[in-house]
Formats: C-alpha cells, structure tokens, sequence
DNA sequence: GTTTATTTGTTCGTATGTATT
DNA sequence: AAATACATACGAACAAATAAA
C-alpha cells in the first residue's frame, strides 16, 4: 500500500518507529541530514515528512538541538485525533454497536447548521440520529446532518455497521474539524437513550468536519455521558 | 516591526491585503508564480508564506485550481492555542482578575499528579489555588502545582497581575499542552467560589504543560463554569 | 569564555508531476 | 490538446540556536 508521494512514505515510516518504539518518548531523533541519507532522499523531503508528523502532535522540533518524540498521552477514552465512534472504538479493541434512530432526507435543520454549511446549506441534506454502544453499554447520541453527496445510497444501509467517516472517505477525503466541547445537563429525552440519571451532566460536542480544501461534509450534535468519556487533546503554544 | 524572515513578511502583507479588501473572500488569489515575481522572492518562499495562513484558516489551496481567501465569521472566544487565562481575556479585551486562594510549598500532593511528573515528581513544586474572574464574574477556580524551579520568588509575588505563563517563560519556554475534559456537578466549595447553584454542570479541565522538549512544567485541574465557557479546539485527520 | 561542531531554519534555483480549465 | 496552477522533489548555501570541546 505505497503513497504516490515520498514524504508521506517516510512520515508513515517514521510514525511506525515510533509506535515500535524505535524512537521512544522525548528520544532524539536522527537528525535531518542523518534521516535523508538513510532515506536517500534530500533534506526538504525529510523536514516535509517531519512538518506533517508535527501537525499531527507527534513529533517537536527545537531549533538548534533537535527533533523529539512527543510524550503521548494515555489513551483510556476519548479521542486522540480525529476519528469516528467505531475508529475510536477499535483502537481501544473495544466492541461498539450502532443503533440508527433516524435517517431521512432533511427537509429542515437548525439555523446553525444552515451557518455552519453557508453556501452548501441549500444542498440535500441526510439528518441522522444514531445511538451509540460500547461493550453494550449507551455511550452517545449523535444527531449528524450530512451533505447527501458524500455518501452513497448503498453507504446508508450500512451505517449500522460501518464507520460513517470511512463511507464518506470513498468520496470525498476528511481534513479537519472545528469542535466546540460544552457541559449541560441530562435532558428528559436523552436520560432514557444514554441511561442516565436525569441531574446528571453531559459533555456536548459540536463540531464542523470540513474536507482539506474547506468544504464543509458534515455538522455533528453529539451528547455524551459524562462518567464514560472524556475529551483529551493536545494544544500548542503559539508564538 | 520587521520579521526575521521573509515568509513572515510576506504572510503578513497578504493578511493585511485580505483584511483590507484587496483580495475579497472567496477570490482567488495571484498564482505562486506572480506572487514570487512580485515579492521578489523563490515560489517555495510564497508557499510557506501561504502554508502559514492556510494553517491559520485564512487561505485554502485547490491544486490546479489557485489559491482561495477563506470566508471568516471567525466567532469571538475559544482558545485557538495555547494561552493562559489572563492572555486569552486580553485577547478578547476583556478585563481579568485573579484572587490567590492558595499558595504554598507543596509538601504532598494527589497522586495522578505525582505521575504526571515522572521522575521530576520529587523537585520542590509550588501549590497555586486561584480564582480567576473575568468582566468581575468568577468564571474559573485553578488548582496548580508548578515546579518550583521555574518560577521565581519575585514572580509568586507578583501572581495577582501577571500571567502565570509569561513569569514562566522568563525561566523556560513553554511548548504545549495535553489537556484531558471532562463534566461534573458543582460540588458546595466550588459552587461558592464559582456563583454557581448546586447541582449545576462544570467543565473540569486536567491539563500537563510541557517545554517543547517535553519536560513537565505544571499540572493544572481547572473547574470552568459551563454557563460563561466552552473549550473549542481543531482536530486534524490523520492518515 | 571562546571556538567549533551539530542541528534546525530559511531561501534560492530548477525540474517534473498532476489536476483543472 | 494546450495552458495554467498547485504538488513534489533535488541540490546547494547560509543563518541562527545549541551544545560540546
């Protein structure tokens, strides 16, 4: 399974390493120099592979010392990247099920949904509400609002199975997601979906997910039970 | 103010050409080619001086097509790094305060943050309880241990008007952040100091800042009012 | 404390590939 | 089919920060 393109080759080489444990947390890597010679490529090619293993928080540069292994941090729950419930699900070699509870052409959405998608909005649009499980147990309720276009006829029989971020990846590839992370408090209605007791609070997660060049794919409403996940993430400094 | 480097110089007059109107959103923007002649300066310069605003969301690229200006609501609020409290309300304009609760040589302390700090668990730390307020509402009560080392007498001194973050990086520079989000009930103590009625939601942020070569810095557990304040951040997808 | 080697940061020029129009 | 525009890649050089001699 080869990219067309060098750089990308050498970031999934060097992002194998690590997960093997080749070069380990806060270790030196070798440096660009060392790394192209061994790769038999040029310098540029090196700092590209390493400039995209750094957007993805897995490697720090420091002027003038050198290149390092970021530490990692413990995955129990919560997403470390961006990733769908089932991708999340399997990495943790947990079981997940899904359990669809609407699925219809939107004939109406909420305004900020339509602001979200601006000039997309008045494309069809799929409305989704999915119950989500982890080792059986209610985990999140997802009301996701995605452009029909990227995805199939075929794809939508098998959202109960399949990743709906892998279905949308045969059409159309996913960069990015802008998520706004908020606590409320258990409604009526999702007290008895997710198992909760109602007083209880939630985490409610909004986010955009856009393609590389910035269309906008999909809008997810998704409330999760607060005492089975938590958000983990990673920011950088700014200077 | 010049930059050092040309790319920032470039990256900046382009900004300050789109917030001016120059290049109106959506517009495409003159191709690489005509804008290296223009500055004067190798296409790879204009790309990275691109690359900067792409990686800002001001610019998105479509290959073979041209570059594109981005259209920007660009909601006020939210972190688009890694900031401290008082940076962020600067950044906002708004007026900040901080009422120091606690403030001591820490002699023990919870175990997850003993962990946290590894091998370095054993230095002299610092135990910082501040209650933080913006526009004079209490939005957010800290609880910090920071390593002693970093921070130094003048600055404790000095932690009801300066930012946490600046007096640390006079010592050592800081690189990023893995933060951990949760939501829970407001507990007696903390509806106090937050205003806010028992049996509300909070957002509970664990947070472990390190210098960018991974050393652990602090150990941060913030309670958030989850009425005033929402975490938002970007995910990218990984491949 | 100064010099030297190492390592990342920036920039140039050039060539070729790939997607769009 | 041709022109345009972004994507990738190579080689080379010098700057700037760091660490070691």
């Amino acid at each position: 399974m080869k990219n067309k393109t060098i750089f990308l080759d050498i970031a999934n080489e060097l992002h194998k390493r690590i997960n093997e444990g080749v070069y380990v947390t806060s270790q030196k890597l070798p440096s660009e120099y060392d790394l192209a010679e061994e790769f038999g490529v040029s310098r540029l090619t090196i700092r590209k592979a390493i400039d995209s293993l750094i957007s993805q928080n897995i490697l720090v540069k420091e002027k003038g010392k050198g290149t390092y292994v970021m530490k990692q941090p413990k995955i129990a729950s919560g997403l470390g990247g961006l990733y769908g419930f089932t991708e999340a699900a399997k990495r943790q070699g947990k079981r997940s099920k899904t359990k669809i509870i609407e699925c219809t052409i939107a004939d109406q959405m909420p305004d900020k949904v339509k602001q979200a998608f601006g000039k997309y909005a008045d494309e069809k649009m799929i409305h989704l509400v999915r119950q989500r499980f982890l080792e059986d147990e209610p985990m999140t309720v997802e009301d996701i609002y995605v452009l029909q276009r990227y995805v199939s006829e075929s794809s939508i029989e098998q959202l109960e199975e399949q990743s709906l971020f892998s279905e949308i990846e045969k059409n159309i590839e996913i960069g990015y997601s802008h998520q706004e992370v908020e606590a409320i408090l258990v409604t009526e209605d999702l007290s008895r979906l997710l198992d909760v007791e109602v007083g209880q609070p939630l985490l409610l997660v909004h986010s955009l997910t856009y393609s590389p060049s910035a269309k906008p794919i999909l809008y997810d409403t998704s409330f999760y039970r607060a005492d089975k996940y938590t958000f983990k993430h990673t920011l950088q400094r700014k200077h």
